[in-house]
DNA sequence: CAAAGGTCCTGCTCGC
DNA sequence: TGCGAGCAGGACCTTT
């Protein structure tokens, strides 16, 4: 479900509503997630103010007063605002309660998902600390993608989605990001001249502060509602879309299995 | 039975 | 031959 848009989605959602505000309560429902849920060192949360919510990659970095809390979403995972004592789901996870009106839980059926305590610097922490920059910021250039790439031989649409390289591309924009700079995703990364990095770069900057900007459209629904956030499927143009016309050239787009992922491309536009 | 939006870990290969 | 970097594949789960 999430990627970076929609991680940063829930960011401007929770924001807001939780910073400043006190933890009064932790309750864990599942302790079962990829890592198991530290309820131990969690406890002593109650009674610490929420200084901050950051986001790095697709982590969600809540900084309390003695420590943080790093939740990430893996692949179905949610988080929403609820009153306390709201009907628990099935594969509701942990609830941090921040007030009556102001419980924050996260819900993940498929458990991939991850929440981690640190009290030392989050960014250090050794799931975070080799990750590559930020793609919408100023460290993420053409200059530093093309020297990435020299020699390397893997496809340059698993080379975007390794977070060791750049953050948060995921399987649906890595597809969308190389239709937009007519790459052929299994072009290997090393074989790509820095004109079309250029390019490539570019897009992903682009196509990720626009799926921001469509994100925040659903935030208000996102805090409140129990419905699912959704992407919004009208802007993607090739993801998905497999058999449908190509938008730039009506050639049919196809779909194949890149590095045990699905991916999406014409053609006749990406080479 | 296949596939779903993530990413960590392991073990192998390749090139110096 | 030895070494490190890079790479592919498996692993973790439930739901549709």
């Amino acid at each position: 479900m999430p990627e970076l848009p929609e991680v940063e989605t829930t960011l401007r959602a929770i924001e807001p509503i939780l910073s400043g505000k006190t933890a009064v309560a932790i309750r864990v429902f599942n302790a079962n997630l990829r890592l198991p849920i530290p309820k131990e060192a969690l406890s002593k949360l109650v009674g610490e103010r929420l200084l901050t919510v950051r986001r790095r990659a697709k982590y969600l970095l809540l900084e309390y007063q003695t420590g943080t809390v790093i939740i990430h979403l893996g692949m179905s995972g949610s988080l929403r605002v609820v009153k306390r004592s709201s009907d628990l789901h099935k594969h509701d996870h942990i609830e941090i309660d921040h007030g009556a009106t102001r419980c924050l839980r996260l819900r993940d059926p498929r458990r991939f998902g991850m929440v981690i305590w640190t009290d030392k610097n989050p960014l250090k922490h050794r799931l975070l600390k080799h990750l590559g920059p930020e793609p919408l910021s100023e460290d993420f250039t053409t200059e530093f993608l093309w020297k990435k790439s020299k020699g390397r031989k893997t496809p340059v649409k698993n080379f975007l989605m390794n977070g060791r390289i750049v953050v948060g591309i995921g399987n649906i924009y890595a597809s969308e990001a190389l239709f937009r700079a007519s790459i052929h995703p299994r072009r290997r990364a090393g074989r790509i001249s820095k004109i079309r990095y250029a390019e490539l770069s570019r897009h992903i900057k682009i196509l990720l502060q626009e799926a921001i900007a469509s994100g925040g459209t659903t935030l208000k629904d996102f805090a409140k509602n129990d419905g699912e956030p959704g992407y919004f499927k009208q802007n993607l143009q090739v993801y998905g879309k497999s058999g449908y016309p190509c938008p730039k050239c009506k050639a049919p787009i196809r779909s194949e299995v890149i590095g045990q992922r699905s991916s999406f491309y014409c053609v006749k536009c990406q080479y």
